[in-house]
RNA sequence: GGCCCCAUCGUCUAGUGGCCUAGGACGCCGGCCUCUCACGCCGGAAACACGGGUUCGAGUCCCGUUGGGGUCACCA
């Protein structure tokens, strides 16, 4: 029985949570799933100065939205200082970390100094052997190896090789004490049992530093595997001014969290030729090996093409939850249920967002259709008097409300009338929704039912007869 | 600059030495379907960065070049 893989996701809360964060939460949480492991969330504030909680917040709900549930946490560094503190001791009593009075001017100039004679700028370990005790605003840095390489064996890269002489004697403790970055992270990946790391493949050359603290402090080194990148439209870094580059920025836009994550997955990670992926295919399906090495794109149109395919192919009581908040923001205040299925599936096919179906969607919840001028004055004429009379008539009669007898109805208005289907149905349209476009006929007056259709139908008559006098 | 990573249509990608006359998807162009708008369907243009090897055979392996990216903090 192989060991249970447990994954984690460590944001810091900086920020709101981006889409290439999302993607690496996504990922982690896959790789659980599928390998029935564990997924752990940690929020990374030991930077206390630009940690905040309105972002831990954004970063909650982002993950809420995704559907990107943690078994554990979250943790949050910031109430770990005592557990950091025992483990900086540690590495300082067995040697292999030292205290360091250097200053940071000092450390700069030996850093200038070292590009002036083309070496790399840093830390030249002044106080590496000095053995010195602790003082006031001393910083802890760990003994790194003179000699050797320190290889990461990566499971998407395979290895990869650094040279000891390459990494300086980084800083693992501030001069108050707090920990940094690599120290914090080693440290809780391995008491909260962290076996498997996939992070962007920025962090590749953090990797052999936090190596070589795991083998420091004796504990067995995770699996590493690091994912590329995803680059803005324009092929740079994910930054601020790509415009929308937060995951709540895509729900406020009308997208589905299904098709997100199916986006996000696929940036990176394939399947054949497969695109589209419910979450149990994702789930049954993701594997590392099928992980790209390239950095990826983001396309926004390709997005909302996925977002379309979802909506689409989503029962309509499923998309009704989405929905409803973009009805609200309209002033339609309706509750989920038969009605509101029927619409949802008349706008499926042609919703893109559900921004996009909220609009195609308002004229089935108000009282009476607004008449758009130019589809009136179009359709709403004199001419149709007569047609529109006995369609009216004829829908009033009805027996059964079904499509079969609307059919019926329409046939036996075009064959008195003489005039062709679209000339009869889009005044019929107008009459119903106030526009020339919307979902098919047939299925557009069986959504809206019967007594809208005849109100709606007896108001147009009404003012066909007005504008013929 | 040092170190590290990467390189198939505009973009996301399939491809793990012969199945590749390089496949799919988004976007784009043309057509069909049709009650409007969509959906759908059919077709088209569009890529193995370059140069050397290895091999009977290379998009696939190796080396180099070029190009892109990452990283070098008392940030994470």
């Amino acid at each position: 029985m192989a060991q249970t893989i447990i994954t984690r996701f460590p944001p810091s809360p900086t920020g709101y949570l981006h889409l290439g964060g999302a993607r690496t939460a996504i990922f982690n949480w896959l790789y659980a799933r599928h390998n029935h492991g564990r997924f752990v969330l940690r929020i990374e504030d030991t930077d206390v100065q630009r940690s905040t909680d309105e972002s831990v917040n954004a970063i909650f709900e982002a993950m809420e939205w995704l559907g990107i549930d943690w078994d554990e946490g979250p943790y949050f560094q910031s109430e770990r200082f005592d557990i950091y503190k025992k483990y900086i001791d540690r590495l300082i009593s067995s040697g292999n970390a030292y205290y360091c009075t250097c200053t940071p001017e000092e450390v700069d100039a030996m850093r200038n100094a070292a590009k002036e004679r083309g070496d790399n700028p840093r830390y030249d370990g002044s106080c590496r052997e000095k053995n010195l005790p602790w003082q006031e605003g001393a910083v802890v840095r760990f003994k790194t190896p003179l000699t050797g390489n320190t290889v990461v064996e990566d499971m998407i890269r395979g290895d990869i090789a650094f040279s000891n002489t390459e990494l300086d004697d980084f800083i693992i403790a501030r001069g108050d004490g707090s920990p940094m970055y690599n120290l914090a992270v080693v440290i809780d990946d391995i008491t909260m049992n962290i076996n498997t790391i996939i992070r962007g493949d920025d962090h590749i050359s953090n990797t052999p530093k936090q190596i070589l603290l795991y083998q420091a402090l004796g504990a067995k080194v995770p699996d590493f595997g690091h994912v590329p990148m995803v680059l803005g439209p324009d092929k740079s870094r994910l930054s601020k001014r790509h415009g929308a580059m937060s995951v709540t920025a895509y729900r406020d836009m009308g997208y589905h969290p299904d098709a997100m994550v199916n986006f996000l997955v696929r940036l990176g990670w394939s399947h054949g030729d497969q695109e589209f992926f419910t979450r149990k295919e994702l789930i049954d399906k993701f594997d590392l090996d099928h992980i790209g090495r390239s950095a990826g794109v983001f396309n926004p149109e390709k997005l909302l093409a996925l977002n379309a395919e979802h909506i689409r192919n989503a029962p309509a009581d499923s998309l009704a939850a989405h929905l409803l908040p973009f009805l609200q923001e309209k002033g339609i205040a309706v509750e989920a249920g038969a009605y509101l299925y029927g619409v949802i599936e008349t706008l499926k096919p042609r919703s893109k967002t559900f921004v996009e179906m909220a609009d195609g969607a308002a004229f089935y919840f108000v009282e009476k259709p607004e008449y758009d001028e130019k589809a009136a004055a179009k359709f709403l004429k004199p001419a149709l008097l007569g047609p529109m009379k006995q369609l009216t008539d004829a829908v009033s009669g009805m027996a059964e409300f079904n499509e079969k007898n609307l059919e019926d109805i329409f046939k036996q208005v075009m064959e008195d009338s003489g005039l062709g289907f679209g000339k009869v149905a889009q005044p019929v349209r107008v009459a119903l929704t106030g526009k020339t476009v919307s979902p098919g006929i047939f299925e557009m007056m069986l959504a809206l039912g019967k007594e809208k259709v005849i109100s709606r139908l007896c108001d147009a008559v009404a003012y066909i007869e007005r504008v013929s006098e």
